[in-house]
RNA sequence: GGCUCGGUAGCUCAGCCGGUUAGAGCGCGGGAUUCAUAACCCCGAGGUCGGGAGUUCAAGUCUCCCCCGAGCCA
């Protein structure tokens, strides 16, 4: 069964920032998450590098806009390689494949009908690459987001009948679970029901672009390019003639995820393209909140903002990845706050999880010849702990599947605190000095051992990097073992040699 | 201007179809303990649940009005 889960193509006008980064977390959490369970994951990421706005950066540079998207592009590729990130496609918009299905794609929706010559004129924004709705008699109007001047344009371009397809769109979104969070679904409705307008997809004197088959002096607007990609992705090997070869290499999309701001083009726009070319419908859109820091929006007049590769140069990228994911609700918005950020990775990875595993290690290697206690099964199988074990996992497992990884974090964090408050209820180092107590800790000692080896299981989709080194101080040799089939009571082997333990993250220092 | 969503302990938030002393995490204060990364565990604080009115035997929980914040649309 393929899983294709998308991230958008960010925009090369910049490097990148947090926001992205807190995408294609998210996005590599889940993408993990569906391999674990044994899905065939297409995980798609890249960039959009067409534009206007492109071109006039670069010339600002004083180099050429394909050496600027190569020079952004390679930070961006750089940049999730240092988080980690387990993405299976980059794609570049300037990619001959992707150019090559653009044109495809649009002689499809030609042969639908939907393309017509219009005229068009207005306040344009380079910024945002689009028409403002600013009356003509404004005289020097500025762009409300950008704060730079509109530039007034009368063109003729080229429109897609995006009317002709209300109605399906409108059964589209109102279908349950295709918008999530539920509550965006509402946002996009009322637009919808407002009616739809077609919108022009391309632009003239536009030479940054990939031009329209036909039209000289054309070039193709953003978002009839850089939606694109999510199919040019898989296209490589397919042929657009044959859906059903689409379908092989993933598409249709299972899930995009997305800021909430381009949230429409992925719900109204993309699935009305799509059905004029033909093709078939992503199943979900995603669309999740944006980041604060310490309750201000970041932005380069605050002169505030976090940059993601400044983050990892300090701080150890899952701490950040633990604070992002297990702190913000995934789809409403968070505010990145530094007191938090360092209580949270300190007291939840450190010392709640890092400090049980120590502990629980140390006791096991000092009493049990530096091994896992020799237990009997049947000690162990219904041991009562274990109930409790199974319902974290139970409840963990379907919060990851609603994406609510907030949640699936409490639950991880929820069962080493039970097993934290099991050692201390036992109190193995005061039963040790009793006599003819050593099989008793033993047991109370496999049973935290073993709530410490699922713990690791868990986070792997989480915090992969940390997930291992806990797993390699159990002695676990994981590399061909079925996820699901791991998080089961009593795995861990009896016996088995520990290492000497060693504090699997470090606390990150308050003065930093 | 229309619509939507929020306003609950210092902070971030849970509180489903209304019903015993309003909860969690972090922070803070105290205690206990020594296996451990000065870690873990336990206890505590008394928050007019934005304001006002109403419905009800009973309202953070429903209705209306107002204030504040965010967003979508115009």
């Amino acid at each position: 069964m393929t899983f294709t889960i998308t991230t958008p193509l960010y925009y090369v006008n910049d490097r990148p920032h947090l926001g992205s980064t807190y995408t294609t977390l998210a996005a590599d959490t889940l993408a993990r998450f569906q391999r674990l369970l044994g899905k065939q994951v297409n995980f798609i990421t890249g960039v959009d590098e067409h534009g206007q706005k492109i071109e006039r950066t670069a010339n600002q540079n004083k180099i050429s806009p394909l050496e600027h998207c190569d020079y952004i592009s390679a930070t961006y590729i750089d940049l999730w390689k240092e988080w980690n990130i387990s993405h299976d496609k980059f794609v570049r918009t300037t990619s001959s494949s992707h150019k090559q299905f653009v044109k495809k794609f649009f002689e499809r929706v030609v042969s639908s009908g939907d393309i017509y010559m219009g005229n068009q004129q207005g306040w344009y924004c380079v910024g945002c690459e689009e028409f403002k709705d600013v009356s003509k008699d404004n005289n020097d109007p500025i762009c409300d987001i950008h704060k730079k001047p509109l530039e007034w344009r009368d063109e003729e371009n080229l429109f897609f009948r995006l009317s002709k397809y209300q109605e399906q769109i409108e059964l589209l979104i109102n279908s349950k679970d295709f918008i999530q969070p539920k509550a965006r679904q509402n946002e996009v409705s009322n637009f919808v029901l407002s009616g739809l307008k077609d919108f022009s997809i391309s632009r003239v004197n536009i030479s940054w672009g990939i031009e329209v088959p036909g039209h000289k002096g054309h070039t193709f607007y953003v978002w009839f390019d850089a939606l694109l990609g999510y199919i040019s992705a898989l296209y490589d090997t397919s042929n657009l003639d044959s859906i059903s070869e689409l379908n092989i290499d993933g598409w249709p999309a299972s899930i995009h995820i997305i800021g909430k701001d381009i949230l429409r083009f992925h719900a109204v726009y993309w699935p009305a393209m799509l059905l004029s070319a033909g093709l078939p419908l992503p199943k979900k859109v995603f669309g999740h909140g944006f980041l604060t820091r310490e309750g201000q929006k970041m932005g380069k007049s605050l002169g505030n903002i976090l940059d993601p590769k400044v983050l990892i140069d300090q701080y150890n990228a899952e701490a950040v990845r633990w604070y992002l994911l297990r702190d913000f609700q995934f789809g409403q918005d968070g505010d990145f706050q530094h007191k938090r950020f360092v209580d949270l990775v300190n007291n939840d990875l450190a010392n709640t999880i890092g400090n049980l595993l120590n502990r629980t290690s140390t006791m096991a290697r000092k009493w049990f010849n530096n091994s896992v206690p020799d237990v009997n099964r049947e000690s162990i199988v219904n041991h009562q702990f274990s109930a409790e074990v199974k319902e974290y996992v139970s409840k963990y497992l379907s919060s990851m599947e609603e994406l609510r990884f907030d949640k699936s974090c409490q639950y991880i964090l929820s069962l080493a605190t039970s097993a934290n408050v099991y050692l201390n209820e036992n109190a193995p180092w005061k039963k040790i000095k009793e006599p003819d107590s050593i099989s008793i800790v033993a047991v109370d000692l496999y049973v935290v051992l073993e709530s410490v080896r699922i713990v690791g299981y868990l986070l792997a989709p989480l915090l992969p990097k940390l997930s291992q080194s806990i797993k390699s101080q159990l002695a676990i040799n994981d590399l061909d073992s079925n996820f699901v089939e791991s998080l089961r009571w009593g795995i861990l082997v009896p016996g088995t040699i520990l290492p000497i333990p060693e504090p699997i993250i470090e606390k990150i220092d308050v003065q930093k």
